[in-house]
RNA sequence: GGAGAAAUGGCAGAGUGGUCGAAUGCACCAGUCUUGAAAACUGGCGAGGGUCACACCUCCGGGGGUUCGAAUCCCUCUUUCUCCGCCA
């Protein structure tokens, strides 16, 4: 969430850019505005009543000391108008704070000025595509076709055990996950990544800290019984290891690396699109994490975005590179790159990466700071990654490594799945 | 799951109704001394709100209560430790 001084002084500016997510914010940033000046006007009656309580109450322990009780009375009787001034000065004072604060959690992310204006995903602005397209033979198959030809996933398994969406992988299909996974940490930790393996399920706090509450608990499975979710990236459990940190400047940058399975009700989701590996309940992604220096943090963005794009080229799968514009930029995000994944037997395009840059809306939730040259705390900036998920990975090279007697491995993995080919 | 003990500043650890935002030690920062460092000495050293800056207000695990006044008393929740039970 923003903060209120930074609002407070870039009210125009805020509402001027919130265009470009198609949001006229004016009115909720008045609304901000107003309900901040009137909770600082109670916090300052409010201050102003304690403090003369406070003087009232050590002039009563004086008098008591010295054996003055007659007069300690009289004073006594004084403290109980200041005591219902305060409470309901207190009470107004809440429900300001609050009313400010829900208001707050409304507020999406400041978009960066590269950020384009758009409605929709069409209107992402693509920067960069690379690798060669594959040509496939004329029975090549999409990958749930694949999958049951090589018996490699089975989705009806899924469906027996659990239910849709959440896919068994058989054989070689496991191993080539378990390659990928160990492939990517690899590659994370010798970037400068430190692994790290985190809980799969979070507390209420957690959830609030990457700002999953209070708005989409719809979105994620809930424990009632012990209050907990399962995380639906490794993003909440990674990022919330900063709740509540104060770091010391030379600790940035920090960057962590996690795999962990990704549980996602997707209520509402349907239809072809969703078939196969395409659209999950249950997934396997492996995180990247960075904490940066608010001078750093664009510069740490491209450096995550170099990142992936080794790994797919390294994959020599063709990606394109995507700027979300503003329609599409998530909540938290000021700056958002998608990578894209030719799926060669759907023909079609499948994100498989989103890098963004949250600068100081996340850490403002976790309260995550660090002590500045000045020696003040401030907060700051979080970005994360996929590096990388991966469903939509092994998807898109099953259909574009198939050949008529088998699927090749990708050269880099084969050191890590100990063969070449499912055939 | 049952029984008991505990939770205080970066860490350790005092503090059981007022003068306590909190002794002391360590760590850390600055200065003196030194060619430099160490040691010694001097000073500083939690966070949030508020202010031009002060003042002032809040926070001693979380929430609630008693009281003129709570780190200190009461209730409740959470967490940790010890013992028992269960167990990959």
């Amino acid at each position: 969430m923003l903060q209120v001084s930074y609002i407070r002084e870039n009210s125009e500016d805020i509402v001027k850019r919130m265009t470009v997510r198609n949001i006229d914010a004016q009115p909720i940033i008045d609304a901000v505005l107003t309900f901040d000046e009137q909770r600082r006007k109670l916090q300052t009656t409010l201050d102003a009543t304690k403090a003369e309580m406070n003087t009232l109450s050590k002039e009563i322990g004086n008098l008591f000391k010295s054996g003055q009780a007659e007069k300690a009375n009289e004073l006594k009787n004084k403290t109980s108008e200041l005591k219902e001034t305060i409470k309901t000065v207190e009470q107004q004072l809440n429900e300001k704070a609050d009313a400010l604060n829900e208001l707050l959690y409304k507020i999406p992310n400041v978009p960066n000025l590269l950020v384009p204006t758009g409605n929709s995903d069409e209107d992402n602005l693509e920067t960069l595509r690379d690798g060669k397209m594959p040509q496939l033979h004329d029975s090549a198959l999409p990958h749930w076709e694949l999958a049951k030809k090589y018996n490699i996933i089975d989705f009806e398994l899924g469906n027996k055990i659990t239910g849709a969406g959440f896919p068994v992988y058989k054989g070689k299909g496991a191993r080539l996950q378990r390659a990928l996974i160990a492939y990517f940490l690899d590659k994370n930790t010798e970037a400068g990544y430190t692994e790290y393996q985190l809980p799969h399920l979070v507390n209420e706090a957690s959830g609030f800290g990457t700002g999953q509450l209070p708005d989409k608990e719809g979105q994620m499975y809930h424990v009632m019984e012990d209050n907990l979710y399962l995380i639906p990236t490794a993003e909440v459990p990674g990022t919330n290891i900063f709740r509540d940190v104060i770091l010391s400047e030379n600790e940035l940058p920090i960057g962590i690396t996690g795999y962990t399975p990704c549980f996602r009700r997707e209520a509402g989701s349907y239809g072809a699109h969703v078939r196969g590996l395409n659209r999950l309940h249950q997934f396997d992604k492996v995180e990247i994490i960075r904490v940066e220096h608010p001078s750093k943090s664009y510069e740490a963005l491209d450096s995550m975005v170099a990142h992936v794009q080794d790994i797919l080229k390294e994959l020599e799968l063709p990606y394109r590179i995507l700027r979300l514009c503003g329609g599409d930029l998530t909540f938290a995000s000021a700056l958002t790159y998608d990578f894209e994944v030719f799926s060669a037997a759907q023909e079609r395009w499948l994100e498989v990466s989103s890098v963004s840059n949250f600068e100081s809306f996340q850490s403002n939730r976790l309260k995550l700071r660090f002590k500045n040259s000045d020696g003040k705390n401030e907060l700051a900036h979080t970005l994360n990654g996929s590096s990388l998920a991966l469903p939509r990975i092994l998807a898109s090279i099953l259909e574009n490594y198939q050949t008529e007697d088998g699927i090749k491995v990708p050269e880099v993995l084969i050191p890590y799945t100990g063969f070449d080919k499912i055939s």
